[in-house]
DNA sequence: ATGTCGCCTCATAGGCGA
């Protein structure tokens, strides 16, 4: 079973190079962050072979389930909040496999409510990430969680030390995801690789000299972490003509 | 501060979010 996260930064400027990865890649279920449009192509992706649940908002946000398997809608909100009308969440049942899509809160400026938001949302996230081991659920949660985890996930910290996803108060956060038991797959299959990443600006060619950041992850439950087999992250796509500025990062269960 | 995208509109230029 092959799982793959992107941020694809518009769903409709980026029907193109997703068509062209998805039919190279071949991926069971792809989660999308990051559509930024009312309209999801639901009846295009079927007829590549994929049904779909989207969750949209216009201009920003939205983030969508592909899959060849059937797709059970758990929810499209995330708890704890009645006021949050952002489309950032999808959680769905896949050959009972809880497959959880997230586009976590950039929290820009920092010291704003933007970043007040953005660790609300973490808190928020965690509530049902410690559901989910309760019940012992076979499951996953993928997506954009705009944070940089560790030092080594990213080119240079200092140019990092102002930003929203390196703060202290988002890193803890993202650390006791971990220290609940849940497993970020790319690391845990690469503990020691540095320079691997899954964004870059589109400024000053930084994808070119490989100023990037690691921040869209898999983290896996204990149910499931056991049929791990590789993660890899695919930096084709970023390389094309009109990218986004993520990548896909790949996962592949037994 | 800056750079570059993609969105939208009190729309073909500028503001917002990233």
């Amino acid at each position: 079973m092959k799982i793959a996260s992107w941020n694809v930064n518009s769903i409709r400027a980026r029907l193109e190079p997703v068509t062209k990865w998805l039919e190279k890649s071949k991926p069971d279920i792809l989660l999308l962050q990051e559509l930024k449009g009312s309209e999801f192509p639901v009846d295009y992706f079927k007829t590549l072979g994929y049904e779909s649940s989207a969750v949209t908002q216009k201009s920003y946000n939205g983030v969508a389930i592909l899959s060849r398997h059937p797709i059970e809608t758990i929810s499209t909100t995330l708890n704890g909040d009645e006021t949050d009308s952002h489309a950032r969440f999808l959680d769905t049942l896949i050959d009972g496999i809880r497959v959880i899509n997230i586009y976590l809160p950039n929290g820009n400026p920092v010291g704003t409510a933007k970043f007040d938001y953005k660790l609300a949302w973490m808190d928020r996230l965690s509530f049902l990430l410690a559901d989910l081991i309760k019940k012992d659920e076979p499951g996953l949660i993928g997506g954009d969680f705009n944070v940089i985890p560790e030092d080594v996930d990213c080119h240079k910290p200092s140019s990092w030390v102002y930003d929203a996803i390196f703060q202290p108060e988002s890193r803890s956060r993202y650390r006791a995801y971990l220290a609940m038991g849940y497993t970020d797959a790319f690391r845990s299959l690469h503990p020691e690789e540095s320079g691997k990443f899954t964004y870059w600006d589109y400024f000053r060619k930084a994808f070119e000299y490989n100023r990037g950041a690691r921040i869209d992850h898999f983290l896996l439950s204990p149910k499931i972490a056991s049929r791990l087999r590789s993660c890899e992250i695919d930096t084709g796509p970023r390389a094309e003509e009109k990218p986004s500025d993520h990548t896909p990062i790949v996962i592949e269960l037994s």
